[in-house]
DNA sequence: ACTCGTGTTAGCTG
DNA sequence: TCAGCTAACACGAG
Protein backbone atom coordinates (compact mmCIF):
# COMPACT_ATOMS: atom_id res chain seq x y z
CA UNK A 1 0.00 0.00 0.00
CA UNK A 2 2.45 2.76 0.81
CA UNK A 3 4.60 4.63 -1.53
CA UNK A 4 6.52 7.25 -1.22
CA UNK A 5 3.53 9.75 -0.04
CA UNK A 6 1.97 7.73 2.43
CA UNK A 7 5.62 6.76 3.66
CA UNK A 8 6.24 10.60 4.47
CA UNK A 9 2.93 10.77 6.31
CA UNK A 10 4.50 7.86 8.22
CA UNK A 11 7.56 9.74 8.31
CA UNK A 12 5.57 12.39 9.91
CA UNK A 13 3.71 10.21 12.84
CA UNK A 14 7.54 8.77 13.48
CA UNK A 15 8.44 12.36 14.67
CA UNK A 16 5.95 12.34 17.43
CA UNK A 17 7.94 9.71 19.15
CA UNK A 18 10.96 11.65 19.18
CA UNK A 19 12.75 13.00 22.14
CA UNK A 20 10.67 10.30 24.63
CA UNK A 21 12.70 7.63 26.26
CA UNK A 22 11.73 4.36 25.61
CA UNK A 23 11.00 2.30 28.46
CA UNK A 24 10.61 -1.13 26.64
CA UNK A 25 10.59 -3.05 23.00
CA UNK A 26 8.83 -5.39 21.29
CA UNK A 27 10.67 -7.10 18.49
CA UNK A 28 9.79 -10.67 19.14
CA UNK A 29 8.55 -11.01 15.53
CA UNK A 30 11.67 -12.75 13.80
CA UNK A 31 10.63 -12.42 10.25
CA UNK A 32 9.60 -8.64 10.32
CA UNK A 33 12.69 -8.40 12.43
CA UNK A 34 15.30 -10.22 10.46
CA UNK A 35 18.54 -11.04 10.99
CA UNK A 36 18.18 -9.58 14.22
CA UNK A 37 17.30 -12.37 17.13
CA UNK A 38 14.58 -11.16 19.56
CA UNK A 39 16.02 -8.71 21.99
CA UNK A 40 18.73 -7.91 19.81
CA UNK A 41 16.53 -4.58 18.87
CA UNK A 42 15.58 -3.77 22.56
CA UNK A 43 18.50 -4.35 24.28
CA UNK A 44 19.97 -1.40 21.39
CA UNK A 45 17.05 1.07 22.19
CA UNK A 46 15.45 0.45 25.75
CA UNK A 47 16.55 3.46 27.81
CA UNK A 48 17.61 5.45 24.78
CA UNK A 49 15.42 7.50 22.74
CA UNK A 50 14.46 8.26 18.98
CA UNK A 51 15.66 11.63 18.18
CA UNK A 52 15.20 12.16 14.07
CA UNK A 53 12.73 10.41 11.79
CA UNK A 54 14.47 10.80 8.09
CA UNK A 55 12.78 9.09 4.94
CA UNK A 56 14.10 8.60 1.45
CA UNK A 57 11.91 7.35 -1.26
CA UNK A 58 9.64 4.60 0.54
CA UNK A 59 12.48 3.49 3.64
CA UNK A 60 12.60 5.19 7.28
CA UNK A 61 15.29 5.30 9.48
CA UNK A 62 15.34 6.95 12.98
CA UNK A 63 18.37 8.56 14.92
CA UNK A 64 18.98 7.64 18.40
CA UNK A 65 20.24 8.48 21.59
CA UNK A 66 21.57 5.75 24.53
CA UNK A 67 20.59 6.40 28.02
CA UNK A 68 23.59 8.73 28.35
CA UNK A 69 22.29 10.90 25.65
CA UNK A 70 25.73 9.03 23.20
CA UNK A 71 24.95 8.44 19.69
CA UNK A 72 23.11 4.77 19.79
CA UNK A 73 22.62 2.99 16.56
CA UNK A 74 20.36 3.98 13.05
CA UNK A 75 16.55 2.23 13.60
CA UNK A 76 15.10 1.55 9.96
CA UNK A 77 11.88 1.03 9.38
CA UNK A 78 10.16 -0.26 6.03
CA UNK A 79 6.77 -0.28 5.87
CA UNK A 80 6.70 -3.08 2.65
CA UNK A 81 3.28 -4.05 1.28
CA UNK A 82 1.11 -3.34 3.72
CA UNK A 83 2.44 -2.09 6.97
CA UNK A 84 1.50 1.47 8.78
CA UNK A 85 2.73 2.91 12.11
CA UNK A 86 0.39 4.58 15.13
CA UNK A 87 2.21 6.67 17.53
CA UNK A 88 0.04 7.74 20.64
CA UNK A 89 1.13 11.07 22.12
CA UNK A 90 1.72 12.39 25.81
CA UNK A 91 -1.42 14.53 25.31
CA UNK A 92 -3.50 11.71 24.26
CA UNK A 93 -3.61 12.51 20.79
CA UNK A 94 -3.38 9.56 18.43
CA UNK A 95 -1.05 9.64 14.91
CA UNK A 96 -1.26 7.27 12.06
CA UNK A 97 -3.30 4.73 11.21
CA UNK A 98 -4.13 2.06 8.59
CA UNK A 99 -4.79 4.28 5.43
CA UNK A 100 -8.44 4.68 4.55
CA UNK A 101 -9.92 2.75 7.76
CA UNK A 102 -11.19 4.25 10.96
CA UNK A 103 -11.49 0.84 12.68
CA UNK A 104 -8.61 0.20 15.92
CA UNK A 105 -6.09 -2.08 14.66
CA UNK A 106 -5.94 -5.78 15.45
CA UNK A 107 -3.31 -6.38 17.61
CA UNK A 108 -2.42 -10.17 15.92
CA UNK A 109 -1.24 -7.44 13.09
CA UNK A 110 0.82 -5.86 15.38
CA UNK A 111 4.50 -6.49 14.64
CA UNK A 112 6.82 -4.00 16.83
CA UNK A 113 6.48 -2.13 19.39
CA UNK A 114 8.37 0.45 21.53
CA UNK A 115 6.64 1.56 24.61
CA UNK A 116 7.91 4.95 25.89
CA UNK A 117 8.57 6.02 29.99
CA UNK A 118 5.44 8.50 29.32
CA UNK A 119 2.97 6.08 28.79
CA UNK A 120 3.20 6.30 24.97
CA UNK A 121 3.96 3.76 22.48
CA UNK A 122 5.22 3.52 18.80
CA UNK A 123 3.52 0.29 17.20
CA UNK A 124 4.02 -0.87 13.56
CA UNK A 125 0.78 -3.31 12.19
CA UNK A 126 1.29 -5.12 9.15
CA UNK A 127 -1.38 -7.63 7.58
CA UNK A 128 1.12 -9.17 4.92
CA UNK A 129 4.04 -9.40 7.62
CA UNK A 130 6.68 -7.43 5.07
CA UNK A 131 7.58 -4.72 6.66
CA UNK A 132 10.93 -5.11 7.77
CA UNK A 133 13.05 -3.38 11.36
CA UNK A 134 16.30 -3.15 11.17
CA UNK A 135 19.53 -1.62 13.39
CA UNK A 136 21.52 -0.03 10.56
CA UNK A 137 19.82 -0.20 7.38
CA UNK A 138 21.79 0.07 4.20
CA UNK A 139 20.72 2.39 2.32
CA UNK A 140 23.43 2.91 0.16
CA UNK A 141 22.01 0.98 -3.03
CA UNK A 142 18.90 3.23 -2.49
CA UNK A 143 18.51 5.86 -5.47
CA UNK A 144 17.91 9.79 -4.86
CA UNK A 145 14.12 10.36 -3.66
CA UNK A 146 11.92 10.57 -6.45
CA UNK A 147 10.57 14.03 -4.99
CA UNK A 148 14.06 15.81 -4.51
CA UNK A 149 15.32 14.80 -7.67
CA UNK A 150 16.35 17.15 -10.26
CA UNK A 151 15.33 16.94 -14.24
CA UNK A 152 18.77 16.28 -15.55
CA UNK A 153 19.72 13.75 -12.92
CA UNK A 154 16.24 12.00 -13.64
CA UNK A 155 17.11 11.70 -17.32
CA UNK A 156 20.44 10.40 -16.75
CA UNK A 157 19.04 7.93 -14.47
CA UNK A 158 15.42 7.00 -15.75
CA UNK A 159 16.47 7.23 -19.70
CA UNK A 160 19.10 4.61 -19.69
CA UNK A 161 19.10 0.26 -20.28
CA UNK A 162 16.69 -2.23 -22.33
CA UNK A 163 14.33 -2.31 -19.49
CA UNK A 164 10.55 -1.39 -19.57
CA UNK A 165 10.16 2.08 -18.46
CA UNK A 166 7.77 1.13 -15.89
CA UNK A 167 10.96 -1.40 -14.46
CA UNK A 168 13.13 1.56 -14.40
CA UNK A 169 10.78 3.19 -12.69
CA UNK A 170 10.10 1.05 -10.28
CA UNK A 171 14.08 0.37 -9.61
CA UNK A 172 14.63 1.66 -5.99
CA UNK A 173 18.21 1.87 -6.74
CA UNK A 174 17.69 4.02 -10.07
CA UNK A 175 15.05 6.31 -8.08
CA UNK A 176 13.41 5.95 -4.38
CA UNK A 177 10.09 6.25 -4.16
CA UNK A 178 7.88 5.20 -6.93
CA UNK A 179 5.76 2.25 -6.71
CA UNK A 180 3.02 0.07 -8.55
CA UNK A 181 0.76 2.64 -8.30
CA UNK A 182 2.44 5.69 -8.67
CA UNK A 183 4.28 4.44 -11.97
CA UNK A 184 0.85 3.91 -13.68
CA UNK A 185 -0.14 7.09 -12.75
CA UNK A 186 2.84 8.73 -14.00
CA UNK A 187 3.10 6.85 -17.24
CA UNK A 188 -0.46 7.74 -17.79
CA UNK A 189 -0.05 11.90 -17.24
CA UNK A 190 3.29 12.09 -19.68
CA UNK A 191 1.23 9.52 -22.50
CA UNK A 192 3.79 7.19 -22.68
CA UNK A 193 3.92 3.42 -23.07
CA UNK A 194 5.01 1.56 -20.00
CA UNK A 195 6.46 -0.88 -22.25
CA UNK A 196 9.22 1.08 -23.70
CA UNK A 197 12.86 0.58 -23.81
CA UNK A 198 13.78 3.01 -20.81
CA UNK A 199 16.97 4.42 -22.77
CA UNK A 200 14.84 5.02 -26.07
CA UNK A 201 13.30 7.78 -24.83
CA UNK A 202 13.68 11.09 -26.16
CA UNK A 203 14.68 13.87 -23.85
CA UNK A 204 11.76 15.96 -24.54
CA UNK A 205 9.61 12.67 -23.47
CA UNK A 206 12.18 12.16 -20.28
CA UNK A 207 11.51 16.07 -19.66
CA UNK A 208 7.49 15.21 -19.83
CA UNK A 209 7.67 12.14 -17.52
CA UNK A 210 9.31 14.29 -15.32
CA UNK A 211 7.12 17.12 -14.93
CA UNK A 212 4.22 13.74 -14.73
CA UNK A 213 6.20 12.21 -11.62
CA UNK A 214 6.40 15.61 -10.26
CA UNK A 215 3.01 16.96 -10.50
CA UNK A 216 1.57 13.18 -9.66
CA UNK A 217 3.93 13.33 -6.07
CA UNK A 218 2.67 16.45 -5.19
CA UNK A 219 -1.18 15.45 -5.85
CA UNK A 220 -0.61 12.11 -4.13
CA UNK A 221 0.78 13.75 -1.12
CA UNK A 222 -1.39 16.75 -1.25
CA UNK A 223 -4.25 13.99 -0.93
CA UNK A 224 -2.99 11.58 1.48
CA UNK A 225 -2.28 8.75 -0.95
CA UNK A 226 -1.50 7.77 -4.24
CA UNK A 227 -5.20 6.24 -4.39
CA UNK A 228 -6.32 9.23 -5.20
CA UNK A 229 -5.04 9.56 -8.53
CA UNK A 230 -6.70 10.48 -11.57
CA UNK A 231 -6.01 7.16 -13.39
CA UNK A 232 -6.20 4.89 -10.49
CA UNK A 233 -9.98 4.31 -10.33
CA UNK A 234 -9.57 2.89 -14.03
CA UNK A 235 -7.74 0.13 -13.30
CA UNK A 236 -10.50 -2.91 -13.40
CA UNK A 237 -12.11 -4.44 -16.20
CA UNK A 238 -14.31 -2.83 -19.15
CA UNK A 239 -12.54 0.71 -18.01
CA UNK A 240 -12.29 3.65 -20.41
CA UNK A 241 -9.37 6.13 -20.18
CA UNK A 242 -10.60 9.59 -18.41
CA UNK A 243 -8.75 11.72 -20.27
CA UNK A 244 -9.44 10.53 -23.95
CA UNK A 245 -12.34 7.64 -23.44
CA UNK A 246 -10.20 4.95 -25.35
CA UNK A 247 -10.38 1.65 -23.78
CA UNK A 248 -8.03 0.58 -20.59
CA UNK A 249 -6.13 -2.38 -21.06
CA UNK A 250 -3.91 -4.32 -18.64
CA UNK A 251 -0.79 -6.91 -18.65
CA UNK A 252 2.54 -7.44 -17.00
CA UNK A 253 5.00 -5.02 -16.93
CA UNK A 254 8.53 -5.29 -14.83
CA UNK A 255 6.41 -8.30 -12.96
CA UNK A 256 3.79 -5.84 -12.12
CA UNK A 257 0.37 -5.48 -13.00
CA UNK A 258 0.16 -3.29 -15.23
CA UNK A 259 -2.73 -0.72 -16.54
CA UNK A 260 -2.60 1.51 -19.58
CA UNK A 261 -4.81 3.72 -22.50
CA UNK A 262 -4.09 1.69 -26.00
CA UNK A 263 -4.66 4.80 -27.38
CA UNK A 264 -2.53 7.65 -25.88
CA UNK A 265 0.27 5.06 -24.45
CA UNK A 266 0.16 2.39 -26.99
C1' DA B 1 -10.99 -23.61 -2.58
C1' DC B 2 -8.26 -20.88 -5.16
C1' DT B 3 -5.96 -16.80 -7.13
C1' DC B 4 -4.01 -12.33 -6.73
C1' DG B 5 -1.05 -8.76 -4.91
C1' DT B 6 -0.02 -1.39 -3.84
C1' DG B 7 7.15 -4.06 -2.09
C1' DT B 8 11.65 -6.23 -1.78
C1' DT B 9 15.22 -9.41 -2.89
C1' DA B 10 17.80 -13.84 -3.66
C1' DG B 11 19.02 -16.31 -7.36
C1' DC B 12 19.05 -17.54 -12.19
C1' DT B 13 20.05 -16.50 -17.16
C1' DG B 14 21.90 -14.81 -21.31
C1' DT C 1 30.35 -8.91 -14.63
C1' DC C 2 25.92 -7.37 -15.02
C1' DA C 3 21.38 -5.88 -16.60
C1' DG C 4 17.15 -7.91 -16.51
C1' DC C 5 13.79 -11.31 -15.18
C1' DT C 6 11.32 -14.62 -12.01
C1' DA C 7 9.93 -16.68 -8.00
C1' DA C 8 9.48 -16.41 -3.28
C1' DC C 9 8.32 -14.12 0.80
C1' DA C 10 3.38 -14.02 4.43
C1' DC C 11 -1.06 -13.94 4.59
C1' DG C 12 -5.38 -11.21 3.93
C1' DA C 13 -8.82 -10.09 0.46
C1' DG C 14 -11.85 -11.12 -3.17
Amino acid sequence: MPELPEVELARQVLEGALERKISAVDDTDEYVCRPHLPGDIAGALTGGALVAAHRRGKSLWCATVGPGGDPGPTLGIHLGMAGWLVVDSPDGERAGGEPFRDDQPDVKFRRFALDLADGGYLRLFDKRRLARVRLEPDLDELGPDAGEIGPAEFAERVGRGKAPLKARLLDQSVLAGVGNLLADETLWQARLSPSAPAGELSPKELDTLYRALESSLAAAIKHGGVHTGEMIPFRKAEAYCPRCGGPMTHGTVGGRTTWWCTVEQP
